[in-house]
DNA sequence: TATTGTTATACTCTATAACTATA
DNA sequence: TATAGTTATAGAGTATAACAATA
């Protein structure tokens, strides 16, 4: 548990990492915005999904997630089949040129970071991807367990036991 | 020097890094963005500077500077005084309802980033701190010098040699 | 002629709310 | 009635380009 100054410095850190974000945004082709890459990537990752789930795993709003999965099945980079056991919901699935894209895309991407943090020893390189992993499963678990946060008690929440 | 899977991995969980940002903008009050406090929480940092300087520790175009400045110049949070030295310059200064509005707002996010670390050691806060801190410093360089892209020569380039 | 800063315009990302189709 | 997904609208962040004032 550290102090407020700390987590105050942190959260300084955490801001200016919007400066990277914008680096890497600026190495992607034009129409190839930085939601497209993560659509792509979610189902690189995890393989087919529906769209509840890779709005839950792009942690932002489904009527986002539908923005970018229309822009890249536009590009013909995914496809939305209907799911048979629920008429409601389509499945998405990345296809063959999907597949290709994302891997310049992360080409791309890879080689800035190479350039940039060419003088990075491959620990520390392991050592901020794992912790920054770490940072947002602490942020996920609270999503799951809405908090310490004082509340009226509602009978039927699916809170996990901390 | 890493492999470049890592440098994918690495590039997937600075994407990641949003959802936190979000998370954090959204424990701010209305009509105090996270430019706003940007702009605070460097003027705080370094002290009085102008526009110029401050756009560069921003990392964003001017116009974009000029904006957020705006923005908390009209809530009375800094003022713009001309720069007696250079008439077409302002010298922004953070006023003292800047300052407490500044101490409120890292409160929150401070409070933020201490119930979701909450099982996270010192240690471990410390060395993401200064892990990103780092990030930030490899990818501020190449700003400065240009970097070892391949491109045509030109006489006068200030590049750093490698 | 070059630089400082502002403004206009356009694009991306995001959330809320209204809507449809289905469960 | 509730849920999956889409679309309309609005607000924030950003970059480019055109502009005014000054160096």
């Amino acid at each position: 548990m550290a102090e407020q100054v700390q987590y105050e410095e942190l959260m300084r850190q955490l801001s200016a990492v919007g400066a990277v974000q914008r680096s890497m945004a600026r190495v992607l082709p034009p129409h190839c915005p930085r939601g497209s890459v993560a659509v792509l990537t979610l189902l690189h990752r995890h393989g087919d999904m529906r769209m509840s789930t890779l709005a839950e795993l792009l942690d932002v709003d489904m009527s986002v997630t539908s923005r970018h999965v229309a822009h890249v099945a536009d590009r013909g980079w995914i496809e939305r089949s209907p799911d048979p056991a629920d008429k409601r919901s389509r499945i998405l699935r990345l296809t063959p040129l999907g597949r290709t894209q994302l891997q310049a895309l992360s080409r791309l991407t890879a080689d800035l970071l190479a350039d940039r943090l060419s003088d990075w020893s491959d620990d520390d390189v392991g050592h901020l991807t794992g912790l920054l992993a770490r940072l947002r499963a602490s942020f996920d678990e609270c999503r799951a367990a809405p908090a310490a946060v004082v509340e009226p008690v509602s009978a039927d929440t699916t809170r996990t036991p901390v």
